[in-house]
DNA sequence: ACCGTGATTGCATAATTATACAACGCATAC
DNA sequence: GTATGCGTTGTATAATTATGCAATCACGGT
């Protein structure tokens, strides 16, 4: 045991993580009208928070809300102007699946094959906190470098990564 | 000539024609977060009209909302998508940079790395002309079906590579 | 270990948008 | 001319969404 630095388990909103997704999945799915609807769905699925959260949420995935085929307004993911379809919003995640900090590590998971293009991009942007990357088939390993912390990589990131 | 139903031929409501004409042009122009600044603006357009009549026109025009740069929601037309910055375009292309054709094969040029990924995801959508794919690292061949051409393959892709 | 900062969320409410209803105008049918 | 129907709009209000505030808790730095 030597200098045990707060071992920071994996403590990271995993609520609000998946809560995100599971609202891009329900949303691209189905026929959300209002966030009462998306409420409704979210139990469902195991998820409680108020209309207050999910108004936020929705703002931080960028959805949209545009007249439905039947008039009303129904909530789109981005990109999704009524004219990309399902496999184009999976093309444009560009593999992106996840990304998790443990101390001075970050795990990006991504679709299967897309981690060594990925890891790419992020070497070729010489990201001031990036150490160095290992990616495997869809799994990357980020070495954070001292002095920063997951806000300036995800700050970082996000530059080039949509939605995140 | 009897039955002359008098020249009033074409009376339909020239003014609300050209108001829709005009909600465009300032949707596209402009930042407009809501119908009270929209009311504003037509109003310096030359158009009085209420909020529930601007509620209706923008459904009419199939306006959608979505958020904006700044957070807040904001008006947009149909097929704009104002949320992916240029940086962001990049990676969206997912590493994909060109296309070729010579007989029944197909040579896809890819970002190095990214050979692998697209070629899974191509490989899930299973193309009817698509017989199957070989990556490399930043470079797709790709053999296409007996009975299908260069087009059918092209368009089959753009299902799920947008702008393509 | 302690403190400060920032992130997340619920609550209550303000802000915004959608719509039921009725009125009006115009055009055609009787 | 009168009646009928459709489309457009305002009014008033319901429905929906956004947000200020406060409480809580994790994380980073001292």
């Amino acid at each position: 045991m030597h200098n045990y630095t707060t071992h920071t388990v994996i403590k990271v909103e995993k609520n609000k993580e998946q809560r995100l997704i599971a609202i891009r999945s329900i949303i691209r799915n189905s026929k959300i009208e209002n966030q009462e609807e998306l409420h409704a769905a979210l139990l469902d699925a195991g998820f409680d928070v108020t209309q207050a959260t999910l108004s936020r949420d929705l703002r931080l995935l960028n959805v949209g809300k545009m007249p439905g085929p039947d008039g009303h307004p129904v909530y789109v993911l981005p990109g999704t102007d009524i004219n990309i379809s399902a496999p184009q919003e999976q093309f444009i995640k560009s593999g992106f699946v996840s990304i998790d900090f443990s101390g001075n590590l970050s795990v990006i998971k991504t679709q299967p094959g897309f981690a060594n293009g990925i890891a790419s991009i992020i070497d070729q942007n010489k990201l001031p906190g990036v150490m160095g990357t290992i990616a495997g088939d869809d799994t990357i390993l980020l070495i954070i470098r001292e002095g920063y912390n997951k806000h300036n990589i995800i700050q970082s990131l996000s530059d080039f990564v949509p939605g995140l």
